[in-house]
Order: C-alpha cells, then structure tokens, then sequence
DNA sequence: GAAAGTCACGAAAACGTTTGCGTGTTAAAA
DNA sequence: TTTTAACACGCAAACGTTTTCGTGACTTTC
C-alpha cells in the first residue's frame, strides 16, 4: 500500500525542488526541456495527480457545490439531482449532497457543516418545518458570508437568491382547463395545506381556471390535506378523506390533484365506488413520478421537468461563483420553468 | 458581505498568537482562565468555525465518504443513498456523490476526481459496462493508494474488498418456492443476461426452487432480457418479448422476475392477453420499487431492504477509515442481507 | 573585458489549522 | 538569596499546493 505521490516526494526522488517540479508539471518555460521532461515521466511513471484538498485550501475554491433537499427516495429529488450532477460534473464540479429529511435543524445543522469551506454554493429546496416556521436566519448567514444560495420548487420571495422554480400557477390552470375543456363541471381539488408555497399556487391555478370559465370555485370540492403526516405509510387516512369528498359530491367529474400519491388514491376510490376512469371521472395530478406512469389507467400529468430544473440550478450557481468579483449590487434572477401536460388514459 | 472570520484575525483583534487562540478554544490549560474566557467570546461572536478544508489538509482526514452508483433516479439506489447518508452522518461524515450512469468510462473518471484527496473511502456499485468489461483496475487501484471501498449490490468475487450483497439466491427461491406452494407448476422467468451478478444468482435460486420439489426447468420458460436497452424507454420491446412467451406456453401458471419493471410489464401482458392475476397467473418480483405497492393487483414481492443495505455499507467503510493502523493482513467480510417477500395481491 | 541580458532553478510565502517545544516571568522551595 | 517549578504564552513546522521574486551561471553586446 502506497500512499500518494507528492510534489516533494518527487522533488526528493530527482533531486530538483519543489517549485521546480511543479512548474515542470505546467510546461512552465522557466524550466528546461530537459527538466521537464524527466518530471513528467516521473510524474507519469507514478501516477501522480495534485491533491485536491490542497488546492481547495490554497485557491480557496473547492469546485464542490452542495445540495440539500428535504429526501431523496422521490422521484422529483433524484431527478433534479441527476440534472445538477450532469452539469456540475461537466463544468468540473463534484455534488455533495444533504438531507433535511423535512426538518429545520437538520438543514440548519447540515447547513453549517458544509459551509465551512467544504463547498463553494449551495443548491436547496427548503423542508417543509422551514416553510412552517418561517426561519430564515441561515439561508441568510450562509449568503452573507459570500456563500451563494439557489433555492428550487420550493422558495418563499422574502429570500433574496437566484430561484428555479416551476410555473405551479399556469401549470395548474391549463390541467384544469383541459378538465373543463372535456366537459368536466364539477372538479375537485386535492391539495395541501396552504404553507406550502407550490401548494398554495396550484390552487390559485385551478381557482382562476375556474373563473376563467365562468364556473363558481365551491369551498366542498377542495379537500386539504395535512401533509406533515406520511401518506406513503397512511394511505387509509388519505383514502378516506377522498372517499368521503365523493361520497359527498357525487356529481365530481373530475379531479386535479397536486401531486402524485394524492391523483392514484383519487383513481383507487373511485375505483372502489363504482367510477370508471375516465368515463365517469377525470383525473389529472401535477407530478414527474413513475407511478403515473405504469398505473392502470394511467394517469395524465403536468409534468415539471424536474433534470431541467437541477440543470438550470447548476448553472445558475456556478455562473454565480464564477463571476466572483463582487462588483456592484447583486442581481438575482429567477427562472421559471414551464410545466408540460401529459395526457395519458385519466384523461379523456 | 463578510468572509468567514479565522484564527490569524481573531489572533490579530486580540493581539495573542494565532497558537494561543487554537488552544483557548480547545480549553487548553496551558492558557489562562482570563484570555480562554477573551477568545471564546469573541470566536462566539464572530461565529467562528474551524475551516474543514485546512483541517482536512493537516489531518489527512476528510471526513467525507463518496458513493458512486450507476443511476440515481431508481428506487434501490436512492434508498441504499439515504441508507448511507443517514449513518453518515450521525457518525460525523459527509456524503459526496458522482453518477457512473452505467458506463465504465464516467465510472473511472468520477473515482479519479474523487479518490486525489477528496473523500477517505468509497462506496460502489459497479456500472454494468465494468460489469460487462471486467476491467477492474481502477478498483485496485484506488485500494493500493490505502483508500477502501465497500461495495454492494452489483459485486464480483474477483475484487477483494468489503461488501453488501442482497441474498439474491435464496431471495429468488423463496420466491419460487411461494408460487409452487401456491399451485403454479408452469413457472416462467423473466431475468437478465448472465454478466449481471444478481441476475445470475436470482437465476440459479430460481432453478434450485425447482429441482428441490421435482419440477424439471424447462429453458423455454426461462427469458433472458438484453438490458443493455433500457425498457423504460422502450416498453412495447419488453411487453412485445413476454407477450410470445405467454402465446406460446399458455400453461403458464406463474412467473418470477428480476425485477419491478419485467413484473409489471408480465402483469400487464397477462391483463391484455385476458388473463387474471392472480386466478390464472401469479407473479412475484425482485425489488424494493414503488410501484409494486401501487399497481393493479398490487406486486408481491422480494424485498431488498436497500436502506438497511446503505447504512450497513456506510458502517463497514467508516469502521474501516477509523481503524486505520495498516495492521496485519487485510480483512475483507460481507455482509449478506436477507430478504423478505412481501405478499400483496398478485400471488394467491 | 565590463555591462547587460538570458536561462534555469530555488527560497519562501500563502491558504487555515494543530501541536510539540522553547522561553520569559513570577511564585515557591531550599 | 539562589534554585526550581509552575505558568502562560509564542515560535515554527507540518499538511500539499502555486506563484512571485531572487540569484548564480552563462552568453551576448559594445
């Protein structure tokens, strides 16, 4: 077992110095041919690469951004994170990444660990106890001590940062109008808590398409869930809540639905109460899973391009590190993506 | 925007030495009472951390662990990730990520940039091209530099080095064994060509089920996917190939497959084809997805315990890097996981 | 043959820590 | 009063780089 190879160990081995050596590895013209191409075997012979952490430590620059998201077995997540590990790894940056597991201190917590130097910016969708408790002091810390932030899908504006966010509203809207479109008069909404900035917005999209059409929102036909419980692992208490709604309303024809989980358990109760999909009832739930995909029927989406947003993100921060020199007032910028509609057997 | 502060300027406000100040915020008795009392107030207020990276320079330590795996937006692997990020991270390291995306290239590549200095160990599972080449230098490569890894799922004998493997063999059989319990006596396999280790053990767990209660294999019943497509892509391909397995054995009573998407896509098949899941046919699959859960007749189904397998994996590396002391010979173990059907609604 | 210029290399500082050791000051022991 | 010990602190090296600035040995120019 041999340790790497260093610069003095190679300066030790030909007998030349340190700098020396270095500037041979360059082709710096300071040194003779000679010189350096007896380095640059050596060099090769053993393989020698420059230690990383050094380099980080003397260009105060690590090339490594930092992510953190809420979790990561979810489909929107992985997928935004593949979209930041394509660029960041073209553009010669490592990902290190952080899970907040939707708690506050464990982002504060994972926060603090990378930003003392491990990292050069970070890229973060807030946990959902941050969007409850409207503490911001970190995300501000952090950016304070030239740390840049990207915030994604989930954002609230009091923050001063670039963003990449999904156009939630129109989003929303169009799935809502192509519901009414096919002749849906009553539609159902199964949504969040208002809290939840993405939340709040898609049911600002369904309430204007709505009106859009000259259709009164009923307050009965928006069902809003709890969700600091896991529904992954109490499916009844959602199933029922739903059955409930259209037990209620049996004149629903249709269901927008704010994510993915909440659109299959729409599907499954119906199912069980006789209602065909999609004859009897529509359904359309705003979401990048593959559950959506291999569900019977299958279900028609608003699709949010979750890699692209990661890749945007990337850019994003890395154009921001790059152009270090603070120069005058900083510029933020928020980039919208647009969401897609795609339409499969839910859906008329 | 203030930098982060450092010891050299807390050193400087408080006109001591930069040696003075590292050992007052240690509680070193070698300062006085008065000056640790000074120099932790002022370090409280300035917020000051050590910085990782000059610590990680002077220790030859970086308390960060790297992970590589062939493609992140998949259940098991995003599961074994949280898996290794949650005892990571109670043991006081960080997770550093990098995507091979199945292709031996970006595998080494990514293993290079990581392993200068960057992480103290690695977490793997092979890219099914290195599985497919068997070249395996830049594994023994990174361990003769003093640098472990720990592999898991996707393992070949022929590297010597920790790992976690799922019971793939007896996972398989007692799948099998399930479904001839249950009646079926015409049991079809869907699998994977042999180069993928666990589809090979699957395979053989699958034959052994069978010679044990007396049934002869037959090779027509057995379907060797080329996965070296990717079907989530190209499903008709898939369906198209079990579809002619099913036409041309009707007795087909029973199938196991390898994993989520060939079981699926069976009981999708079988539905087209007018036939029950699971009256007429009963399938199992290998895997820890979601869609199994959630599908129409839900999947029975093997399960892996991938976040069990992460957290393992995280252990067996962190032990290692802190037993450092290059003591006798190596000792290399595996830790095998077993696994757990999961009885839904596609088998009786 | 002296001044100027080129060449090839080394010394040292810097990035931010930690830590073994040396040292000046004061207090206790002889 | 002299010796010794304790105390409180600073110096400097080390981790592995990069880069600026010297500097000695030649070579060229007048």
């Amino acid at each position: 077992m041999k340790r790497k190879i260093t610069l003095k160990q190679i300066a030790r081995e030909l007998d030349v110095s340190i700098s020396t050596v270095s500037k041979a590895l360059k082709n710096s013209k300071e040194i003779s041919a000679d010189t350096i191409q007896k380095v640059q075997a050596f060099a090769k012979l053993y393989n020698y690469r420059p230690n990383n952490i050094a380099l980080s430590l003397k260009n105060r620059k690590t090339n490594t951004i930092g992510i953190i998201i809420p979790e990561i077995v979810h489909h929107f997540f992985s997928k935004v994170i593949r979209g930041v590990e394509l660029v960041a790894n073209k553009r010669g940056y490592n990902v290190i990444i952080g899970l907040s597991n939707e708690s506050f201190s464990k982002e504060v917590i994972n926060m603090e660990m990378l930003a003392n130097g491990s990292i050069d910016g970070f890229i973060l969708s807030m946990s959902k106890e941050t969007l409850l408790q409207q503490d911001y002091h970190h995300y501000n810390e952090t950016m304070n001590q030239g740390m840049p932030i990207v915030m994604f899908d989930r954002v609230v504006s009091d923050i001063k940062c670039d963003k990449v966010i999904v156009d939630d509203f129109n989003g929303a809207k169009n799935a809502v109008q192509k519901l009414i479109s096919n002749q849906c008069n009553h539609i159902a909404l199964i949504t969040t808590k208002d809290y939840v900035s993405v939340g709040r917005l898609r049911t600002q999209g369904y309430l204007e398409a709505l009106e859009e059409n000259k259709i009164t929102p009923q307050a009965e036909l928006i069902l809003k869930m709890d969700d600091t419980l896991d529904y992954e692992v109490h499916l009844e208490a959602l199933e029922a809540e739903i059955e409930q709604l259209f037990k209620a309303h049996k004149n629903i024809d249709g269901v927008f639905a704010v994510n993915e989980l909440y659109a299959l358990s729409a599907m499954k109760v119906a199912r069980r109460l006789g209602l065909n999909v999609p004859d009897d009832i529509q359904v359309i739930g705003f979401t990048d899973g593959v559950l959506s995909k291999h569900s019977t029927p299958s279900l028609t989406t608003v699709s949010q391009h979750a890699q692209l947003m990661g890749e945007r993100a990337a850019d994003l921060l890395i154009d921001k590190i790059e152009t270090d020199f603070d120069t005058e007032e900083e510029q933020f910028q928020t980039v919208v993506i647009n969401t897609e509609l795609v339409e499969r057997e839910s859906t008329k």
